[in-house]
RNA sequence: GGGCGGUUAGCUCAGCUGGUUAGAGCACCUGCUUUACACGCAGGGGGUCACAGGUUCGAGUCCUGUAUCGCCCA
């Protein structure tokens, strides 16, 4: 076995022995329970980030914890054709080839898709394996695929039938270079420099003007209308009259609306029903007419008079320039507002109306928020639960049309004859009303987030009645970032209700984002994404899986740095090197027979590091039903190295020299084979390679299989709890630090052995019993017990108060007194102050009548201690020669 | 404008329904080739838990307000 932990030497023959033995696979059994899992498909456009591997690592996790505990798990991974982003990638790349997607044409085109699609799935296949995901291989799904296309479809056509869909001209908003329609969802928002323009529009039929204020010039030429509040004192007498729009001179109706805030500009708002959705409500409520001055190509209309054919931006410039030369423009404030970007490739999104298809989002929301308030879902942590309900009472009709070639295309067919909608769910070769051959097909295609709202059940075989529709769904966790909570989490629970009638999960767990070790979001024109693999390959799989989810707690971000990384390949080394000494130790042991089950535990050291381990494994189950992964790996990572290396193995060591009895071998290896199970499913690859050649050396018991993936998770087991044993070790190890605290203040030499005299306190067994292992651990030549420390007569005595036990250390000339004199007198500070804490608390009668028994007991004992600690110091700081 | 989150050791972060002397990793200081591990061992220093009030026998934890940073929504 090497000294080391090589990851890359283990981790490719232990996955593919995974997948060979199909324990991915779960068998559907009616007696067992499902744990189920579908993995949030990542987007086919390029490589796996630290974002994905976080959700991959979370989700194994879970899914291995509870497929040890014998439930059928099911972890079902599939992937997004994600049509605007993946459409746009390859547009780049044809951009760089000097072609396009029109040249190509559709057909062409999609090809081209279909070949991306197929190297990045592949390759995202192979980059899950190596994270060591733990799903099902043989239910992968691609949202393209046959089953999804045809719950996309059979989902269109119910709705369409229920009139949950329907089609209309509404303003959307529109990608310019995209050439698409956009959910709002799908626009972010930034804050952007910009400018306040005061515009004076004339008065019709009569002298003046109203100013109104604009971000926005170049849209005026598409205003009809101007909006005032009604109860605004400054145009209350002008509501009703009418404006004449420079340049145009289109007559505007001057409306009073409430939606205006009399704050702003100079309460004046001029109306652009056209290119603005606050506008557009507003001329909906008035009857305002619309006006498109800016076209889909982002250029100015011929409705936009002398600006026609002018770029927006530059027909800003120009519209703000004529009115200052006519003297219209008043002023201009520097403003800042946020401005609409495509998410996709960053352009200014241009609001603009529109046919689109829209899915009537109310009737499907209501059952959503019914399924949350009466807790039918829970969401971890609870705060999104409020985030989500708002946004759900909130929500706004779904515009669920692309102007895109990539995706699923909308399935109806348009009759030319007739001009019915022919919606079907097979392809329509001709019209259902009147039965013409002339039908085209929609050339649009859905919004991706369509398709992926069915994920829960559409992966499952629905819309057929299907064994795995049956026995797994509802699935159990939905395991994603935080920052996908509307566009899909929400999308799925109401898509999930309509087609299935249940909520498709029970619960949500949402987690944070990775940031870089500065803090900032990781991005590819930042340049400060890392490459998951590449981390895999310098730390190893287990390592960053243990950086990435440790000391961190549900929703909050994570920052990733090289020292976490660092410190996790530390710990798998750590255990591999543990594993070492007793898979070493173990060589050719004899009577090792009855470890699994350790019925007949004698010795105190033994108890005591079964006692602990198992309140370890009750507290490691306790924080995963809570999803708290972070503190599940800390307890063990704690336990492991803080417990079991460090006093365990070095107690057993003194024990196996002696060759004393009983032997502890068989705890050493008990106890490692059981934290190798609790850590398993954090840390999946060294658990299996050190849990194999463990088990190897050890006599086949507890029902011992081929894997520690299929092998029980741990369970509490009240039996194993021992309190005498635990506070007997505790001060065992008290009185072994204090020794040791003592040697390296005053500067013993490590080599040097000291004499000791003793003063047990009623711990004379715990003392005699231990006393190899005092004196190899503290380093001490030899002791005797004393009723006295200062009495030993010894010179130079350095007395140490360890927990309940008295120790003196002759150490002769060795000592500065005036050094010692400190150390007793800062001790016996610390103590007294903490002391008088205690005794102030107690002392209160409130606290005894108030405080729980427990509390109150637990209160007096420390002052006990404390008490008789102080007085020790005190004697021993009195017994001080000058 | 509305909402949410953070503010805890030099840095990055844990800390559950209020109850030991507030923890970890990294960094720092001292000493160690102790036959599992220097990716290590032993010991140590370092925190008025952002601030101000309040509730309580008891507050890092609950309430109110302030400051500051960040996120989401409009």
């Amino acid at each position: 076995m090497p000294r080391a932990y090589n990851p890359s030497d283990v981790e490719g023959p232990i996955y593919r022995f995974w997948m060979d033995k199909g324990y991915f696979t779960p068998v559907i059994d009616p007696s067992k329970k499902p744990f189920v899992v579908i993995m949030p498909p990542p987007n086919v456009t390029g490589d796996l980030h630290l974002g994905h591997a976080l959700t991959f690592f979370m989700e194994d996790i879970l899914v291995r914890w509870h497929r040890m505990q014998g439930e059928a798990a099911l972890w079902l991974p599939g992937k997004d054709h994600a049509g605007i982003a993946t459409q746009v990638v390859v547009e780049r790349q044809l951009a760089k080839e000097g072609t396009s997607r029109q040249e190509l044409g559709r057909e062409k085109f999609l090809e081209r898709v279909w070949q991306w699609v197929r190297q990045y799935g592949n390759t995202i296949d192979e980059q899950l394996k190596r994270m060591g995901a733990s799903c099902e291989w043989s239910r992968l799904r691609f949202t393209l695929d046959p089953g999804p296309s045809r719950a996309v479809r059979t989902t269109f056509v119910n709705l369409y039938k229920k009139g949950l869909i329907y089609r209309g001209e509404r303003i959307i908003n529109w990608c310019i270079r995209c050439s698409t329609a956009l959910s709002d969802l799908e626009v972010e928002y930034q804050e952007t420099e910009g400018g306040l323009y005061y515009v004076k529009y004339p008065l019709a039929d009569q002298e003046g003007f109203i100013t109104v204020a604009t971000t926005r010039p170049e849209t005026m030429l598409g205003d009809t209308g101007v909006a005032v509040h009604p109860e605004d004192p400054r145009y209350k007498n002008l509501i009703g009259k009418e404006a004449v729009l420079p340049f145009i001179g289109r007559r505007l109706p001057i409306v009073g609306d409430d939606a205006i805030d009399p704050e702003f500009g100079t309460g004046a708002l001029k109306v652009t029903p056209g290119h603005d959705p606050v506008d557009f409500d507003i001329g909906q409520r008035h009857n305002l007419t619309i006006v498109t001055v800016i076209g889909d190509d982002g250029a100015m209309t011929a409705e936009a008079g002398p600006f026609q054919g002018q770029d927006r931006f530059q027909a800003r410039k120009a519209v703000v320039e004529e009115l200052a030369r006519l003297r219209l423009l008043e002023k201009t404030e520097p403003h800042r507002h946020s401005v609409g970007h495509c998410q996709r490739c960053a352009t200014v999104v241009e609001p603009l109306v529109s046919k689109q298809w829209f899915v009537k989002i109310q009737p499907l929301a209501q059952p959503a928020i019914e399924a949350l308030q009466q807790g039918q879902i829970r969401i971890v942590p609870e705060r999104y639960a409020r985030v989500y309900l708002n946004w759900m009472e909130n929500i706004r009709d779904w515009c669920i049309s692309r102007q895109l070639w990539w995706g699923h295309r909308i399935p109806v067919w348009r009759c030319e004859d007739c001009e019915h909608l022919t919606v079907s769910v097979e392809d329509a070769s001709r019209c259902e009303k009147c039965g013409s051959m002339e039908i085209t097909q929609d050339p649009d295609v859905l919004d991706t987030w369509f398709s992926s709202g069915l994920w829960t059940h559409s992966t499952l075989g629905w819309p057929d009645t299907t064994e795995d529709m049956d026995y797994f769904y509802p699935t159990s966790v939905m395991e994603t970032g935080y920052d996908i909570l509307f566009f899909w989490v929400a999308r799925m629970r109401m898509m999930g209700i309509e087609n299935t009638g249940k909520p498709p999960f029970h619960t949500v767990f949402l987690h944070g984002l990775v940031r870089d070790a500065e803090g900032l979001k990781m991005s590819k024109t930042r340049g400060n994404v890392l490459d998951p693999l590449q981390l895999i390959d310098i730390y190893g799989t287990d390592a960053l899986r243990f950086a990435l989810t440790t000391g961190t707690a549900p929703g909050n971000d994570l920052r990733l740095s090289e020292d976490k990384l660092e410190s996790s390949r530390n710990f798998a080394n750590k255990l591999w090197n543990a594993s070492r000494f007793v898979l070493r130790s173990l060589e050719d042991a004899q009577g090792l027979e009855g470890w699994h089950d350790l019925s007949d535990l004698s010795h105190r050291e033994d108890r005591w590091i079964v006692s602990r381990l198992n309140e370890v494994v009750r507290q490691v189950n306790h924080y995963l039903e809570r999803f708290e992964i972070g503190e599940a790996q800390r307890e063990i990572y704690e336990f492991l190295w803080s417990e079991y290396c460090d006093w365990y193995i070095e107690l057993s060591k003194v024990r196996l020299r002696e060759s004393s009895d009983p032997s502890p071998l068989r705890v050493l290896a008990h106890v490692l084979e059981k934290t190798l199970r609790l850590l398993h499913p954090f840390m999946p690859f060294i658990t299996e390679e050190v849990w194999r050649r463990l088990t190897e050396r050890l006599p086949t018991e507890g029902g011992l299989l081929e894997s520690i993936m299929i092998a029980p998770y741990p369970q509490e087991d009240p039996a194993r709890a021992d309190p005498q044993a635990e506070s007997d070790l505790s001060q065992l190890i008290t009185l072994v630090r204090s020794i040791r605290n003592v040697r390296a203040q005053l500067r013993v030499d490590a080599s040097q052995k000291l004499e000791a005299v003793i003063d047990p306190k009623g711990h004379q067994d715990l003392i005699q019993d231990e006393a190899q292992a005092i004196k190899t651990l503290a380093r001490v030549g030899s002791f005797q017990m004393v009723e006295a420390v200062e009495n030993a007569g010894k010179d130079g005595l350095v007395t140490v108060v360890a927990g309940e036990v008295v120790v003196g250390l002759p150490l002769g000339g060795v000592v500065d007194l005036a050094n010692e004199r400190d150390r007793l007198a800062h001790e016996l500070k610390e103590t007294s102050d903490n002391l008088k804490r205690v005794e102030a608390l107690l002392s209160k009668a409130d606290f005894a009548a108030k405080a729980p028994e427990d509390v109150v007991e637990r209160e007096r004992e420390r002052a006990a201690g404390l008490r008789e600690r102080s007085e020790r110091l005190e004697e021993v700081l009195a017994q001080l020669p000058e």
